[in-house]
RNA sequence: GCCCUCAUCGUCUAGCGGCCUAGGACGCCGCCCUUUCAAGGCGGUAGCACGGGUUCGAAUCCCGUUGGGGGCACCA
């Protein structure tokens, strides 16, 4: 699963890289074995090519487990230099010791000088003075009492490193010059830049993007808010329309407009712009964007987008019902009526299935007492009239017209009759690619139904 | 509880001391167009959280209050 705030930060890492001339690298975290399987990693590279990110854009992707060696290095380095100690404390004896749950480590084990032994971590002896100050594109220079930084773990009992650590040490033996994550980890900022700082090494730039929220305002959580990249993939919103309103999210182009080329984005995009309050991931605007972008396509490329929908194993329609000429006959007047392409199925169903879709509400909102004889003089009219879409709208027109309904009205059960729904694409181009046999049959099977 | 952080229409934002009677977009509501529904066109709705300063002048700067968010693991 690739989170929508990830792909944001990728985003944002990837117009960085590109606008600096660096290098974006791509590190898998795989220290927890649990949280980690090897397929998961090739969805992370497609949902970032889907985004527009392709191999050639990134080095990597790396392995965090494949540091290791570094990792420990690195710990009997702290521990060498007096910067880390071994503990044997149980968080319920820390617990115990400052009456909360939140109160951090208290430094009991500071200074008793214990050796290495089966079971004891490692913890990063903090300043106790001064403050930390971190460079923060988004933030400016959040500023942290160091004082109230606690000894934190770095290597666990059994010797492995936490992500504290080896997040930093990567970083470290990676060359990275600018850490772009979410605005979650801005605590963490503080704890890690004094590791770089006790390491002798000069500190990266941080930039911690604000985070996304639902409706609610709370932090998107893939448990309760779509987030899903590939969700949305599936439901046919387009990589375009998704990068787009992705970056707008906290950050503005130039000039009153939001639907930019990518290029614009590209060019004039600033993490220093970039609103630090968390955004709301509003779907309804992400589909209008999504709107936006598909009525900007040409026929031809529309035409293409919608095949995967068309072509999906789990179709309305017999597989070989598929009929590409009356497809592309109606795609035009498809293109400004669907938002997510998976819109197109029900919109054109009426096409490829044997019998029209059945929805009981719309049958009933359709055929009234009047719509048997109504359909009756359209089954005549229809059975000989030329059969084009101007030729059949006024052979419907006239029908009406004796009745005394205006067209509207009159064309409502032929057209719940032929394509099963109250609403969809204008009903008599639909008929032209539909064609007279199955026109009259459809009337007739609602006139049996009628009667 | 503690630490950090944020604050312009319902939402995303423009605004970076006078161009603001606060602009755009989404949403919502009308009207037009119209074979349904869309699309499109036109119009409307709605906001500087509050209180103090600073200043000739504050949405813009400072302080406080309130409210929101994030974090507080031998997870990442």
């Amino acid at each position: 699963m690739f989170h929508v705030g990830n792909a944001r930060s990728v985003l944002f890492n990837w117009v960085l890289a590109r606008q600096s001339g660096g290098t974006m690298m791509l590190r898998i975290e795989d220290t927890d074995a649990a949280r980690n399987r090897p397929e998961w990693v090739q969805g992370i590279l497609d949902a970032m090519a889907w985004l527009g990110i392709g191999p050639q854009e990134y080095e990597g992707p790396l392995f965090q487990s494949d540091f290791a060696q570094h990792h420990r290095e690195a710990i009997e380095r702290l521990l060498a230099l007096g910067l880390a100690y071994y503990c044997d404390c149980s968080r319920d004896q820390v617990n115990a010791r400052t009456g909360s749950e939140h109160k951090g480590y208290d430094g009991f084990c500071r200074d008793r000088g214990l050796p290495a032994g089966d079971g004891r971590a490692v913890r990063f002896r903090t300043p106790h003075e001064g403050s930390t100050v971190i460079v923060d594109l988004v933030r400016g220079k959040p500023t942290f009492d160091n004082a109230l930084i606690e000894d934190f773990v770095i290597a666990r009992g059994n010797g492995s490193p936490v992500f504290l650590l080896a997040n930093v040490v990567d970083d470290m033996v990676m060359g990275i010059t600018h850490v772009i994550r979410a605005e979650e980890h801005l605590p963490n900022a503080p704890k890690q830049q004094l590791l770089w700082e006790a390491m002798g090494a000069e500190p990266p730039v941080w930039v911690h993007a604000p985070i996304l929220v639902n409706e609610k305002r709370q932090k998107l959580s893939k448990r309760r808010d779509r987030v899903a990249l590939e969700d949305f993939r599936a439901e046919g919103y387009l990589p375009e329309a998704m990068r787009n309103y992705l970056m707008l999210l906290g950050w503005a182009p130039s000039g009153d407009r939001e639907i930019v080329p990518w290029d614009d984005i590209v060019a004039e995009f600033r993490l220093e712009d970039v609103n630090p309050s968390p955004a709301f991931f509003d779907v309804k605007k992400l589909r209008a964007f999504n709107g936006e972008y598909i009525r900007g396509m040409s026929v031809e490329a529309f035409i293409e987008a919608c095949q995967p929908w068309l072509r999906s194993e789990s179709l309305p329609w017999r597989a070989e019902a598929y009929d590409a000429d009356a497809f592309a006959a109606v795609a035009e007047l498809a293109q400004t009526r669907i938002s997510v392409l998976s819109e197109i199925v029900p919109m054109v169903d009426f096409l490829f299935l044997d019998e029209p879709p059945a929805d009981e509400a719309a049958w009933a909102k359709a055929m009234k007492a009047d719509a048997a004889e109504l359909l009756a003089a359209v089954v005549d009219a229809f059975a000989v009239a030329e059969w084009r879409a101007e030729t059949l709208k006024a052979a419907l027109e006239e029908i009406g017209a004796e009745r005394g309904l205006k067209l509207g009205k009159a064309q409502a059960p032929v057209r719940v009759a032929v394509t099963g729904r109250t609403v969809g694409l204008p009903l008599f181009e639909s008929l032209e690619v539909l064609g007279r046999e199955r026109t009259v049959a459809r009337l007739r099977a609602a006139l049996d139904r009628l009667s």
